[in-house]
DNA sequence: AATGAATGAGTATTCATTCAT
DNA sequence: GATGAATGAATACTCATTCAT
């Protein structure tokens, strides 16, 4: 009985070191980059002993991944949470589209710097983390590939190779992102933004689009 | 007399000198990435002295500056012999945009794993080499932005933010020549693929588009 | 009495936990050397917190050097039970010879690694372990001198430096062990090596010995 | 011309580095054993930089190993220089031993710290090292073991299973030479300790020998 | 101008030891 | 007494940069 109450509290302490460290680690990222900073710039911000981060990260790469995968998981659980009934018209995708970037918008936001990190720095930290990187970009576009399908399958969209699309549509969102997060669009209302975008997105540059 | 064809002498073996460096660093760039190597590296692929480095650039930044440079201007270069006159209507327009790709894919068909590197890990390099490179994604932008303000202007393309679109653009372009150069279209003939992202461009998702 | 009780228990507890430390450290040390592995690797094997090995020991050398007393007093013992009657002829001095060398291989047999370890890496462990061990084969030499010394005062042995000789001694027999435990011998019957020996050091090279 | 002046003098600078470092750490080793020192002590000693070690050794094994190396192929030149005649009787063989046995200590006297360090804390220093000592004493017993054959097939020594007493030989030597390093016999003359030690391995223990 | 040996500041990582529980 | 998380001093090794030739 000692033993477990022991045994507990000392997995308790552990893991609120290494909740000290990954906070710091954020820290230090969203301040000074990826490359830039060394494990002892964490360890000084987390205010823990050198050795302390070796126990519970082999290096500074793998504090990273953790921070990004965590970050990751958080804008995907987000889409899961949205409604799974597809779309059944056009404008009920457009909607869907707009909603699916508001919740998007909704967790970037509260990560400004580690977003804009992820989207800038981090496909060049590492081979493995660029993989995991590479591989939620590929999620999303899977997932717009498949609402495409749908969508072009029921006759309201046109039909496309809609891998390719798919892929051109997290391209523009990439960039959107990377300039709003950087400030570039700070005159704008974030809704007039998202609007410009799926706008674009559905009818395209010609004049004929929205209106026919 | 002699002392100057002496002088030329000089100036012609160093840039030859600095020649075989850009050179040998362009292998070993396109080879390992850029954050990977060091000057040493280098210097042994160009098969010079470690000070002779030194004498022609002042770090492993700079010469991959140089390098980036030079295949930026060839990249606008490219574009600045398009013929300047603006397209008259929709169709033209369109024309144009694919003339545009086609000659861009020209320049980097003949550079992939440097293209690459300037899309993947460049922006991450460095910060005054990630500014040389959202320059030229900015003016890219700003290219394709004059264009669309020019369509809308003569009536031809569906008013709206075109600095967005623009953007939007350049995002959707760089996806697809990020995926593309990693060989994830192998299958896709270029020029489909090229129609693909054009058709998308100018018709976005939706039924109506260039029916109308 | 109660108190008298727990204080057995703890006590008896202890030893355990010190005995566990102790096997296990000779299982780590026979498989891996003295200088490889570290304390850490110790209390794993014996799985006893780190704080544990620390309340038994002070450190690597004190438990390594533990473990070689227990092994060198163990050989020690077994000849303190051979018959203490000295030999009172060549013949007799011969037999006791080889019933000496043959109760060090016995005991030497049931823990080979840890002998070698004893002959090759220990006397380079540490200072003190190398007195410890340096003091071993002065021991070895003292006895084997005594006996030499008895016999050649009893008219039994050609006179000589007993000292020079039975520090020799003690090198051939060194030598043989390692050779022996290390398997270079693997295919001779050791009664026969152990009888090689003897001759050799009874008789010598030359051809006239035994047979006067 | 000048290039290969310049090369020339490069070249002489680096091999007199290299000599630095090797004699300096000669001197480290000897003060303080293998284990203790670390690259920055010889470093320090022979007056370099961190880096100019690493440009010349891989590491501290590597320079100890070049080092033993030097020395071991000096002790088997002082054989190399040997009368390659044969003995033809039992005392030709006893008075090339000793010859053999005198050029030893020669080159050893020179470098008594050296061998006293090749003996004790050499074979524990690392594998690869232990390999090349391990080679070494068996090249001794070697020659040892085709001296004694031949010595049987001519009928002047006791026929035997030479290879076993050769490794004794071999044994019975290294004993006396590492007391013998460690001033334990600063008392006794040089020759009259080889005498003794040939005595010994010639005679045996037993009266009859010598006096046949 | 070119060279390449020499440099040493900087960095990741380990491991013996402590101490609160 | 036993525990194991935390510690930080110690250490091996790298690499950008210099400078005598």
């Amino acid at each position: 009985m000692e033993t477990t109450v022991r045994r507990t509290r000392n997995e308790e302490r552990k893991r609120r070191t290494r909740e000290r460290l990954l906070s710091a680690a954020g820290r230090v990222f969203v301040r000074d980059g990826y490359h830039k900073p060394n494990t002892s710039d964490i360890v000084a911000e987390a205010g823990v002993g050198q050795g302390t981060f070796y126990r519970n990260f082999r290096d500074k790469r793998e504090i990273f991944e953790t921070l990004l995968e965590g970050f990751i998981s958080a804008l995907f659980q987000e889409f899961s949470q949205m409604s799974a009934e597809p779309p059944t018209d056009g404008d009920a995708y457009r909607e869907a589209s707009i909603d699916a970037l508001r919740r998007m918008v909704r967790v970037v936001r509260r990560n400004r710097r580690l977003a804009l990190l992820l989207i800038r720095e981090a496909p060049a930290a590492d081979d493995r983390i660029a993989r995991v990187i590479a591989g939620m970009y590929d999620r999303f576009a899977s997932l717009a590939q498949s609402y495409l399908d749908h969508a072009v399958a029921n006759g309201f969209a046109r039909p496309c190779r809609s891998e390719v699309v798919a892929q051109s549509i997290v391209g523009m969102g990439l960039r959107m992102a990377e300039l709003w997060l950087d400030g570039r669009y700070a005159d704008i209302p974030e809704d007039v933004l998202l609007t410009e975008l799926v706008d674009f997105a559905f009818s395209g540059l010609s004049l004929s689009s929205r209106e026919g």
